[in-house]
DNA sequence: CGATATATGTTCGCTACCAAACTAAATGTC
DNA sequence: GACATTTAGTTTGGTAGCGAACATATATCG
């Protein structure tokens, strides 16, 4: 009986994100930017002002979670934060000059990550992992429950 | 060019890690405990007192980490952290009388969390799907990396 | 219209993760 | 023995995550 949940998919994801995540902060460390701050750039980037709640779906996070983050991005000047004139409860997020800028200068640390960590794999293990990964985590997103027994 | 990174493994890898978490928080939110603080619980109640400094690779974490976490469970009562005689830099961790009844009462959220998300999959394509991420992990983490190019 | 319900965000308090800078103790080296 | 180095832990300040409780604004319903 030996932690044998230390060999499972489980406690794999688990290393491999905080690998990911670590790198991640490592490149963008120079700019001053957290991994899920340069998710909110990219959007605002590519698609343009957004509003606020819609990154409760695109970033899977809780409000309080996206708050905290859209403050650290105002306080930083790469955004603005402002109420939407038709309905005062929404807020919209726009790029500011300088978001617009840092953008510009900014690489790409998702493409290098996958590039690094993904290379040379046969097309059909990674289709594999990704079945695995996302059957178990629908699996525990979608399980009820009323407290484990005790 | 549609984000083709969400569909990846490193992708999944973080949802699954998140969702474990979740569900683990909430199974120990009654007996006011962390993932992190269950572990060290765990490893002192199968392994007995053990130095403070182990807990380093055993839950690959980093002293800031490993200090916060040992402070709440000294803090809750379930632990005590002792200098050890010989070597007086050394802490020692050991179970209080508090924190062994509250073990015996704990289910294990592992098991329990296991068996929801990868019950009924072939054992082969569990088997890629930790070949895929522990291929993945090393890679991060030991690239070395001076900067990306920018 | 007014009361209630829902939607949007923030605040508070917590876990858990890190790097950088620090203290203190032990070890090595000259 | 003195000084430098290494080792163990802590502190500080930051990101990222959550639930619970809150304030406000809009929508709904009777």
């Amino acid at each position: 009986m030996e932690k044998p949940y230390l060999k499972s998919p489980g406690a794999w994801a688990k290393r491999l994100h905080l690998a990911s995540r670590s790198m991640m902060e490592r490149i963008l460390r120079p700019y001053d930017l957290g991994p899920t701050q340069w998710y909110v750039l990219y959007q605002l980037a590519n698609n343009g002002p957004t509003p606020q709640r819609d990154f409760l779906s695109l970033l899977q996070i809780e409000k309080p979670t996206l708050s905290e983050v859209v403050r650290a991005l105002v306080r930083k000047g790469f955004i603005n934060q402002t109420s939407d004139t038709n309905d005062q409860r929404q807020r919209l997020l726009t790029l500011t000059d300088t978001g617009r800028q840092l953008w510009g200068e900014l690489p790409d640390p998702i493409a290098f990550m996958q590039e690094i960590a993904f290379q040379g794999f046969d097309k059909e293990m990674l289709e594999v992992a990704v079945e695995v990964l996302k059957t178990a985590t629908e699996r525990l997103n979608t399980y009820k429950f009323d407290g484990v027994e005790k």
